[in-house]
RNA sequence: GGGCCCGUGGCCAAGCCAGGACAAGGCGGCAGCCUUCUAAGCUGCAAAUCGUGGGUUCAAAUCCCACCGGGCCCGCCA
């Protein structure tokens, strides 16, 4: 299988709504490989796009020092730079020729690649503070000079469905399915528009292309996985492409031209490909009063890297307040971005997101933090206990706290059956939630290590270390940090 | 004009696809619980015409229709 998501214009940093996508790709993709599929992970980087143009014209006017981490320092430039671009019309003019150097494949190609280079570089460190990682960096300027395309708008021409425009269309090449709505994919300068390079990609994805991209190593994740990256420079890999399944993380704004790309494949006699599409689709993050935008800036103070360093801030000031003795920076950082991770995959992909500070910064019940909290609890009792837990006669329990927990623990291969199946993380998060909340009304009520008896302080330990694993297991598949102390 | 998604206590939100017993859970509010395994916790109370109106059914938050409110799409933008 392969899952793209993130796919940000390496332009600027992630804000939240970036950081949703994110997480909820790097969840389905640890969910999927759970159920035993192999899962190749892709972050697709436009460095040939308008945006890019932008930036580099942007880039060229800046005066003054950089300041602050290379990403942001770019959406800056980009967002002051559209305000000028709406009074001068010879600063559009300049874009319009990069952005055509771009599409010819001209020096300033190079330089983007450079930039954008620098830029995927930061993104990837806020991604890596997050846990989510990535198999595989795929340049659409790669994409384009390997041929692909190419060969694909070729294979097009031969089928009755990609169509010469006319009248008001005269000189472009029109994708014309029966009964959809009918989509250029070929500008009448020569150009193509950017679903048709989805097209060529999602074949590629699906191993359906002669044309082969070449790769080298890129870099490694915190957790110690290799990223790849395609390459002019590389070496032809086999291992990457041809999947069985496709799984496309995108906002769900974009249902339309995802549509077209998958019923392209179906237009080229890919029946199996086209059913093997899938569109997963989520709803944005926005402001109380507004939508983010690159363009008027509105994304600042709500990136992902002081989302995240609020969240740690917030942590460590709770911590600082109660009897501190636990490695601080460690413990914060961890249940900061536990807090931040579960309060983007609890919601459902498919309901928009208000952004507020209390709520996406939750410590309490019914978070990361607190699922965080009970596993922590866990440990302590186990560890308190010491060595070997003993006994494999049946469990003796008397309390009904005690069956409800033995219930919800025996519920967690269903919980993720389900959310890898549906592809809904939040089913999950849901559920490690209501563990939790069981663990904690349990050992309020059953004291485990001063059990009355000591078949029941056994029966009970077991209860607990099974808690331990299930929520452990759990917190791994949502990347949610594991602390034995907190 | 055509299409898609959302609408559940003051706020967030599960349940809807596979219709059933008093509609989870959290935040906020109120009242309690720390010489005992970490109070980021636990207990209790108040608070919901499940957007509105029809329909199907023995039974509807859940299925069907219409309408209202919010968001999005229908570009030689991405």
């Amino acid at each position: 299988m392969i899952i793209e998501h993130t796919s940000v214009n390496p332009t600027k940093p992630l804000h939240i709504g970036h950081g949703r996508n994110a997480v909820l790709g790097d969840t389905v993709a640890r969910l999927l490989r759970e159920r035993g599929y192999t899962v190749e992970v892709h972050n697709y980087i436009d460095d040939l796009g308008r945006q890019m143009a932008e930036t580099l014209v942007a880039l060229s006017e800046a005066r003054g020092r950089m300041r602050g981490k290379f990403d942001h320092h770019l959406g800056r430039l980009y967002a002051e730079f559209h305000q000028r671009l709406e009074t001068s019309p010879e600063l559009e003019e300049r874009v319009r020729e990069v952005l055509r150097g771009l599409e010819r494949g001209e020096r300033v190609a190079e330089e983007a690649r450079r930039v954008a280079e620098r830029c995927v570089r930061a993104n990837l460190q806020t991604t890596d503070r997050l846990g989510v990682s990535y198999d595989l960096l795929v340049w659409e300027s790669d994409l384009v000079r390997s041929g692909l395309l190419q060969e694909v708008l070729e294979r097009f021409k031969a089928t009755p469905y990609l169509v010469r425009g006319e009248g008001e269309k005269l000189g472009t090449w029109i994708l014309r399915l029966p009964g959809e709505e009918e989509k250029v994919l070929i500008r009448s300068d020569g150009t193509a528009v950017y679903t048709a390079r989805d097209i060529a990609y999602q074949l590629w994805k699906f191993g359906c292309t002669r044309a082969s991209l070449r790769f080298r190593f890129h870099s490694r994740r915190r957790d110690g996985t290799r990223t790849y990256t395609t390459s002019q420079r590389g070496r032809v890999m086999k291992r990457f492409g041809g999947a069985d399944v496709v799984i496309n993380v995108v906002g769900a704004e974009q249902k339309f031209p995802q549509r077209v790309v998958s019923l392209a494949l179906k237009a080229l006699g890919l029946e199996r490909q086209f059913e093997n599409s899938h569109h997963l689709a989520y709803e944005h993050v926005r402001l109380p009063e507004e939508r983010f935008s690159g363009r008027r800036g509105t994304w600042m103070g709500f990136t992902v890297d002081e989302v995240v360093e609020e969240a740690v801030s917030r942590v460590e000031r709770l911590m600082g307040e109660r009897s501190a003795g636990t490695p601080l920076r460690r413990v914060s950082e961890g249940v900061g971005v536990g807090a931040v991770r579960f309060s983007l995959l609890s919601t459902s992909p498919e309901k928009e997101i208000v952004f507020k500070w209390e709520e996406a910064l939750d410590l309490d019940r019914n978070s990361g933090p607190a699922v965080q909290y009970s596993y922590a609890r866990a440990c302590s009792i186990l560890r308190k206990a010491g060595g070997r837990i003993k006994g494999t006669l049946p469990p003796v329990f008397k309390l009904g706290e005690e069956k409800e927990l033995l219930k919800q623990l025996a519920q967690y291969p269903e919980a993720v059956r389900l959310a890898a199946e549906r592809k809904q993380p939040s089913l999950l998060a849901r559920y490690a939630a209501e563990l939790s909340l069981r663990f904690n009304k349990f050992y309020e009520v059953a004291p485990v290590l001063e059990a009355e008896t000591e078949e029941l302080r056994v029966s009970r330990l077991r209860l607990v270390r099974g808690t331990k694993v299930v929520l452990g297991n759990a917190m791994r598949l949502l990347g949610i940090p594991l602390l034995e102390r907190m």
